[in-house]
DNA sequence: ATTACTGCAAAACCTTTGCAGTGGT
DNA sequence: ACCACTGCAAAGGTTTTGCAGTAAT
């Protein structure tokens, strides 16, 4: 979904388009690195100028309730959310902590019930990380 | 690695070995179930009278260190703990919460770097809550 | 006797909630 | 003018930390 689609979708909803929800949706449209909700908020001070976690919390909730984003949880204290595309796993860096999206395939054994969602987390040192390894 | 190898390894490195230490391992072994912090502290607290969140997380820390456990983040706001056997995908039930052990077999695209762990979490309804369904 | 471990209390962290005031529509 | 949204401050839940006392070796 495109800014703009979002943005009707507010107001096919009743629901209202303030600066800050704009920015928010700015930010995670142009910037796909996968940020959580600080970095969301650190953005959106900059460029509003008022913003609370509040805020930022419930837009990011909204956004991921009409299925614009999805939150991914990459470890125990810390969640990102991502423009939610095509299914893609994601990889992430244990030295700079960037977040890379990642194809695979996959075939599942017997399984337990009915899957809805699959999240596919792949943690190691990215190829930057490992050339640099030493000269830091 | 099996209770006395865990315990064996501990006194290798000068750990002691105490009646708090001891039954967290036990429960972890005996009852597969993927528990959470707290479901290992209420398990401690009935076994062994005495318990501190503390030292729950001091052991369940240590055995991650060892390579004893897995530390899986569920949700948000839920990490469990699972048993390092072989690789191995889990099914969470959104439901009951019933966390499974799943196989899969995956091919991986181009990968921006070295992976040296995996993780994969597929979300659904378990069998049982999808039969019980509209009965509850 | 050492020194690692336990456990309390307090802090840290991120996210949520209640509520009054503000601002899209 | 309505009522959704913002933002403060406070609460909530989980994990961590400092430190004194305790217990395994």
């Amino acid at each position: 979904m495109s800014h703009l689609e979002v943005l009707n979708t507010f107001k096919a909803k009743g629901l209202k388009i303030t600066p800050q929800r704009v920015e928010v949706l700015r930010f995670l449209e142009k910037n796909r690195i996968h940020p959580t909700a600080q970095r969301v908020y650190d953005h959106v001070v900059a460029k509003v100028g008022s913003v609370s976690f509040t805020t930022i919390y419930n837009t990011l909730h909204l956004l991921e309730e009409i299925g614009v984003i999805k939150r991914v949880v990459i470890s125990e204290n810390t969640t990102v959310y991502d423009v939610n595309t095509k299914p893609h796993g994601h990889f992430v860096c244990r030295d700079c902590g960037q977040i890379f999206d990642i194809d695979f395939r996959i075939f599942l054994g017997d399984l337990p019930g009915q899957v809805d969602t699959m999240q596919l987390i792949a943690y190691g040192i990215c190829k930057e990380c490992l050339n640099s390894t030493g000269s830091r």
